[in-house]
RNA sequence: GGACCUGUGGUGCAGUUUGGAGUGCACGCCGCCCUGUCAAGGCGGAGGUCGCGGGUUCAAAUCCCGUCAGGUCCGCCA
């Protein structure tokens, strides 16, 4: 199945109604119809001849009247006459309806309309701000149609596909109890409890565990996420994401899974299935791409020169990681582009960034001009082109510092000269699997939890889970797309045992878990199933899919980048008597 | 919390570097003309707080300071 601006295999026919715009062709010559819809063009030619463009969801017919018409651009009408053939050398081959037109038309003005605040035309870029203020009127536009088309096409066959392979879509609870872990989450205050709030869940995850306790065994829902986070081009603060939880499976069993609902939706969206979504472990992410999601569908692959630079007498490369990129063709960049580049890497948390233009030295021997050469030894020099396989007219981009830092910047680096739009082909989908237990550590010292405190540990890293934390491995995946995180998942803990030692190492007292997580834990005690579960982000899906490099294309009514509706210019103050039902008492305003 | 970019009739732009009358282009809008167009065509017309505030200057869309809004990114997003 592929998704189109072609006709909905109905015939739209209604009360009101006999065909589609998009949909007449020549088959349907001498057939005499009533199509509705909204006025895309009008042409007058005197007194005697008029054409009508009207478009509906489908397309565009051209409607021809045998006098003047009283439309506008945007009228609403109803058109009734008789399909036929264009005259020789006027049909349209830019419209799939082209070779036909509607003849001797009568026009049903069914609702007039002012001119409209743009062009609804998908030639015109308008700015962001004014499209959402008349979103219904952006909508219109075929590419619109298309993005919202396309994005139920590919909800539903990933519920299909779910479906297929026997979960059961449960809806859980908007209105939650706070959990302070995590995102920030959206209050919603009570009436009936004043001095209370519930919160939106920031994702179902708790509700599906406890179905899983419940023998629901295997659960999806195309699930509402709610995270008041600062939004970004792939970020709003209401999302919708596939969210998926089985019993009795392990992580192959997940991945299996998802994959199969993921290759469908690519399938139904682009015409193509993938093949099998290659792996990758956490570990091989950072050292060759420095992040966690990469984009695979370009080299330019992090070279480690730690070995290079060990025991080095130039202090900056006398660092726990020293790593490079390497950009073919480099070495022409001005000084100017060279410290703009600097800049970037000190913005990303580095202490400097040294480069190296790789050049034809003397007798051949290819050598590098950087101000930092002369701090190096010839032989350091020469290992530097070598360990990178740089050659003349390379630029050689190095960073030293610890390991994360290091990945982090040059990970960064590497997009930003070699990457391409998020949504420019091919696809190339990529598992990340063995993330890290936990990342970091937090104010008092305790590890923090990479993914939640409930993710189960790999097996044979579980003894030490109290003398290395740092260096066990959970079981716990991503799935990436062309450098985007589609989503992540993860095995659960289900033993009470583990589940406590996990809370020790992460510094969580027993009292505080059972004030946090109390109901999920309690619920544990009464038999909880091995399970494991994942989430896929519909909205970046989609946005892929559809070309778009921003999630707002795809989605119906989004927020600006701060939080701001433009349509309905939400948020707003509450009224008095609103805010004295919910017991609530503004402070003065932050300055 | 921070960095960078943007803001000029309804829409999309040029003009800002080097200060000199709201100057220009395309689309749209209004009126008239037009019997085969299709982003129709012709003639005429209307439409402006140059985001906002302050400063420099004889003079500011243009220079300076502040501020608001939008976008991209860093932080943040277990």
């Amino acid at each position: 199945m592929t998704v189109s601006s072609e006709p909905t295999p109905t015939t739209g026919a209604t009360s009101m109604r006999s065909h589609l715009c998009g949909a007449l062709r020549a088959t349907d010559v001498g057939s005499r119809v009533t199509v509705c819809g909204w006025v895309a063009k009008r042409r007058e030619h005197g007194e005697h001849l008029a054409f009508i463009d009207l478009r509906d969801h489908t397309g565009i017919i051209q409607c021809v009247v045998p006098g003047t018409v009283d439309v506008r651009s945007e009228y609403v009408v109803a058109v009734e006459g008789l399909v036929r053939f264009r005259p020789d050398g006027t049909g349209n081959a830019d419209l799939p309806t082209g070779e036909v037109e509607i003849g001797d038309c009568s026009v049903t003005i069914l609702n007039a309309a002012e001119p409209p605040p743009f062009a609804v035309d998908d030639r015109v870029e308008v700015d962001e701000v004014i499209r959402l203020k008349h979103r219904f009127v952006d909508l219109r536009r075929p590419k619109m149609q298309a993005n919202l088309r396309l994005r139920a096409a590919v909800n539903s066959s990933m519920r299909a596909a779910m479906d297929r392979q026997g979960f059961v879509e449960v809806e859980t609870p908007l209105l939650w109890a706070p959990t302070p872990e995590g995102a920030r989450e959206f209050a919603v205050p009570s009436r009936l409890h004043h001095g209370s709030c519930y919160v939106l869940p920031q994702s179902p995850q708790l509700a599906k565990q406890l179905l899983m306790v419940a023998g629901v065994d295997r659960y999806y829902q195309v699930a509402r996420c709610l995270r008041d986070e600062d939004l970004r081009a792939d970020r709003q603060f209401e999302f919708s994401q596939l969210d998926v939880e089985a019993s009795f499976v392990s992580q192959e069993d997940i991945l299996a899974f998802v994959s199969e609902a993921v290759v469908d939706a690519a399938e139904a969206a682009t015409g193509d299935r993938p093949g099998p979504i290659p792996r990758m472990t956490w570990a091989e992410a950072m050292d060759r791409y420095g992040t966690d999601k990469p984009d695979i569908r370009f080299a330019m692959e992090l070279i480690d020169l730690t070995a290079v630079f060990a025991g080095t007498g130039f202090r900056a490369f006398d660092a726990p990681c020293v790593k490079a990129i390497v950009l073919e063709g480099g070495a022409t960049a001005t000084r100017s582009r060279l410290d703009a580049l600097t800049d970037r890497a000190k913005a990303l948390g580095a202490k400097g960034l040294a480069w190296f233009r790789v050049a034809e030295g003397e007798g051949g021997v290819t050598g590098v001009d950087s101000p930092v050469a002369k701090f190096l030894s010839d032989e350091e020099q020469a290992g530097l082109v070598t360990a990178t396989g740089a050659h003349a007219g390379d630029l050689i981009l190095v960073v030293a510092d610890e390991y994360r830092l290091t990945c982090h910047v040059l990970g960064a680096l590497r997009l930003d000269l070699g990457g391409r739009p998020v949504s420019e082909g091919p696809f190339r989908y990529l598992w990340v699997v063995d993330f890290p237990m936990f990342d970091g550590v937090d104010d008092q010292g305790n590890p923090i939890a990479a993914h939640h405190p409930f993710t189960m540990p790999h097996e044979e890293d579980l003894d030490r889970l109290e003398s290395d934390p740092a260096s066990v491995r959970s079981q716990a995946y991503d799935l990436v797309l062309n450098g985007w995180e589609l989503g992540s998942g993860s095995v659960r803990v289900h033993r009470a045992d583990i589940q406590s030692r996990i809370f020790s190492v992460l510094g969580i007292t027993d009292e505080e878990a059972a004030s946090r997580f109390g109901f999920l834990l309690g619920a544990f005690r009464f038999g909880a199933p091995p399970h494991a579960g994942f989430a896929v982000g519909l909205d970046r899906l989609v946005a892929i899919f559809a070309g778009e490099d921003n999630i707002r294309e795809v989605i119906a009514f989004p927020k600006t980048q701060s939080g701001w509706d433009p349509m309905t210019d939400a948020p707003k103050p509450l009224s008095p008597a609103a805010l004295r039902d919910l017991g609530l008492q503004l402070l003065p305003k932050l300055s």
